[in-house]
DNA sequence: TTGAAAGCGATACCAG
DNA sequence: CTGGTATCGCTTTCAA
């Protein structure tokens, strides 16, 4: 692979003329940035982006860390993140596989290795003390998904308890009385912040939900088929049903059905989240909408945000008290409907 | 940001010292080992990677191009790279949004500035023969779900045509005799060849496809739904349909049950990738597996290789004819069963 | 308009 | 075992 000095060697003027033509400054003959320019092409220039990063201190890299990418949640974070980085001609540093604290923070030191320093992170495991010192040495820091209040302003999250609410003055308007739910056995912050909404809510209307029609399982496809299962030979009834995300949703309408129950005629299904996979079931599933690309979109800019603030005002402290709280939306589709039995 | 530098003053000894301690090498004395790294510690330092790159010449980088992230399917192939990734300890970089010629050949320019010599590519707008100048230019180069004859070794891909006729002999060997099918109308390679190899097995066993019941859609639910109305109001019957993939499989199912047709009591559908939403469906939706993560593991490991060989035998032709063809596997679900027409 | 030279932050060879 | 120093490929003053 050849070096600014072949370049500058073969077309006869200094490394300096060189990098300029490179930079395109306007201050160079046309004439030599020609022949330059040729030799380049000739020996398939390639200027090497370490060591200019190296010089320059300048990185043109925004570091996303997920948990996976086989999730279409965190695939659309991803891809959120990425456009915006495609925008503004920066490329996407990504790592996934995060299942312990050990290895969320090995992400992220690897990340502060390549001098990235502007980063989206998903994490779960990492405690918030941990986070707020880590956000203190980095400041393109953005946490999205999690809310720490110490550093509000530098978190994108959803309100999940609103979540939960809405899906209660839902099912509430549609007349249901009697609930049940489906909630993630994982004990991260989310299952539990929608399940609270959901129930504080019923209990303002002067509802309640029997214990025993909560169940917890795998959040996926299967968790929901079986925690429908134990649901159903629980022997307790109820018309409204709802699910800590879509895909256990699906799974629990398939089982309802497989048990003879018609959704939503029989019970009605509400899920969380709103993937693609909801438009795709049949009844089309009704959810709330989670956007997260728009909030990855929102994260990556604010990551930029801060590290260019960072070098305008080196330590003057601009506490940037905005928040980036997201409300899901509902999305009423067909597995929900009003109740025929009250 | 402290660099070696600020260590060794601070430590008290030299850059070298401090060079060794942090690549462990074993002959430092354990006394000023420790001190060094309490500095390290204390300072917070982390080595600067493109520094290490820029003289090591080595880079931790694999690079993957890929159309897009929301995809499920250019996920899973994202997430074979990076699973391979991680167990080399190395790290993703990740470019999609490929529209144009220009863009897919700017994104692998982009990798090459940042020296990151293993690349899996998906392309399917640069032409065969650019393809082939760039892969002898950037030996780890390996092209994902293309086949390029002249440089077979180097491609990783999966049979279309074969996965048509296993398609077809499904069906046949359901006793099936009336057939139509739904195709992609983008002109990319895969459905052409899909079709082919499907029609072809048909003839072979003295069937035909009506040429009024192939139809073409947007490769997508919605492209499926409309493509089944335009089968149906062909007005000729069939009894098995062929659907270039599990999207547009879905939306077919959908389409015939609105119009009263059971699948597949009535009519038998098979789709084509085998995603996630295939087992989500109802009925669940037989298909061929194309096993994308596993060839995606497969080419990130031979880039690997690739850059190895390179190093190990820098002018010496060592010409792998390997070849690494993937044959898309029957998955026997619920969509497809014996016609009872016959 | 161009060139010489001083780094950027690390590694690795050569001495000692 | 440790230190001095050349070097990687490029950018950026400072002079000319």
């Amino acid at each position: 692979m050849s070096t600014i000095k072949d370049i500058a060697r073969v077309a006869g003027v200094s490394v300096a003329t060189v990098s300029r033509v490179v930079n395109n400054d306007p201050k160079v003959k046309e004439k030599t940035k020609l022949k330059v320019t040729k030799v380049m092409l000739d020996l398939n220039y390639t200027p090497n982006a370490n060591a200019r990063a190296l010089v320059t201190q300048k990185n043109t890299t925004i570091g996303v860390i997920i948990p996976s990418l086989t999730d279409p949640f965190f695939a659309s974070l991803a891809n959120g993140v990425e456009q915006v980085a495609r925008q503004q001609s920066m490329q996407l540093l990504l790592s996934t596989g995060l299942v312990s604290a050990e290895s969320e923070r090995q992400a992220i030191n690897l990340l502060r290795e390549r001098r990235c320093d502007v980063m989206v992170v998903h994490s779960k495991k990492l405690t918030d003390d941990e986070l707020i010192a880590l956000s203190e040495q980095i400041p393109g820091l953005v946490l999205i998904d999690r809310h720490i209040e110490q550093i509000s302003h530098r978190c994108v999250w959803l309100d999940n308890l609103e979540g939960g609410k809405i899906a209660a003055r839902h099912l509430l308007a549609l007349n249901h009385q009697k609930f049940a739910s489906i909630s993630s056995k994982y004990q991260i912050e989310d299952p539990g912040l929608r399940l609270e909404g959901f129930t504080r809510e019923l209990t303002g209307a002067g509802f309640a939900i029997d214990k025993e029609l909560i169940e917890y399982g795998e959040p996926n496809l299967q968790g929901g088929e079986i925690a429908t299962q134990h649901l159903l030979s629980s022997g307790k009834t109820f018309s409204a049903l709802f699910v800590y995300n879509d895909a256990m949703a699906i799974g629990a309408i398939s089982t309802l059905e497989d048990n003879g129950y018609r959704v939503p005629q029989d019970i009605s299904v509400i899920g969380f989240d709103d993937v693609l996979l909801s438009r795709y079931s049949r009844p089309k599933l009704s959810t709330l909408n989670y956007p997260i690309e728009e909030m990855a979109q929102q994260a990556a800019n604010l990551a930029i945000e801060l590290t260019k603030e960072r070098k305008a005002a080196k330590d003057e402290y601009k506490v940037e008290s905005k928040t980036h709280k997201y409300v899901p939306r509902l999305v009423k589709r067909e597995s929900t409907s009003l109740c025929n039995e009250n």
